[in-house]
DNA sequence: GCGACAG
DNA sequence: ATCTTGTCGC
């Protein structure tokens, strides 16, 4: 496991950090397809915190899309770098995640997030920014609508709404499982929407969070209990 | 002006 | 995110 410093000339306001999104969404991608479903790496993200020391630990882990076995995993711990705000959540996430990232033994294929990419205020979630600053298709699963609006999706799993910013469909609330609460997904860099959803679904056969999330999640709290532990 | 608000 | 046991249900 790596240690991460905060990056030299990261944000400290609220002010910088926006005028970072503002000038990186112009790098975002939107008109490629993504990778095919099924095929090569899918790779989870998530941090998990502890406020009290100042600590957080992120979690990459690196699934066959096909079999969604585990292939490799890499973790990381540091100081948290910006706090909790909504619409700037990319800058308590970052420097952990791309330290877990380099922490790879293997290419991570497509990036899967924990929150948001497109939908988002300004357009430039968590895995939009991971995708500009990586280079790699990222989208993002969300379990809340955030500020979005969405109809409810038919019961059925696959089913889907669009998630609305306004009338600008940003996302889509995708029902994993039969007549449970949906995601939210939408895209970071890449990846279309409808690819986005696919991938979803396949790496959904059993949970209403993808396998992906769902390693990533339990990986980042051992590594922070263990972090904290010494 | 006052809430609401990804993790 | 995190604090947290048992419990209702498939």
């Amino acid at each position: 496991m790596t240690t991460v410093r905060i990056p030299a000339g990261w944000p400290a306001t609220e002010e910088q950090a926006r005028a970072v999104q503002d000038e990186l969404r112009e790098r975002v991608v939107l008109d490629e397809p993504g990778p095919p479903p099924g095929t090569g790496h899918v790779t989870g993200v998530d941090v998990a915190y502890d406020d009290e020391r100042d600590a957080v630990a992120a979690a990459a882990v690196v699934l066959d899309a096909a079999t969604l076995a585990v292939v490799a995993e890499g973790t990381a711990v540091g100081r948290i770098s910006f706090p909790y705000v909504p619409g700037l959540l990319a800058f308590r996430e970052i420097p952990t995640v791309l330290a877990a990232l380099e922490a790879l033994p293997c290419p991570p294929g497509l990036v899967v997030c924990d929150g948001y990419g497109r939908a988002h205020p300004r357009r430039f979630g968590l895995a939009s920014h991971l995708g500009v600053l990586t280079g790699l298709p990222t989208i993002g699963v969300a379990k809340n609508p955030f500020t979005f609006t969405y109809d409810d999706p038919e019961p059925r799993r696959g089913s889907s709404s669009p998630l609305l910013a306004g009338r600008e469909e940003v996302g889509r609330a995708l029902r994993t499982r039969d007549g449970v609460k949906p995601v939210f997904v939408s895209v970071g860099h890449r990846v279309d929407l409808d690819t986005a959803c696919a991938h979803v679904l396949r790496l959904t056969p059993r949970y209403r969070l993808p396998e992906s999330t769902r390693r990533a999640d339990s990986l980042c709290r051992r590594a922070l209990r263990e972090a904290v532990a010494d």
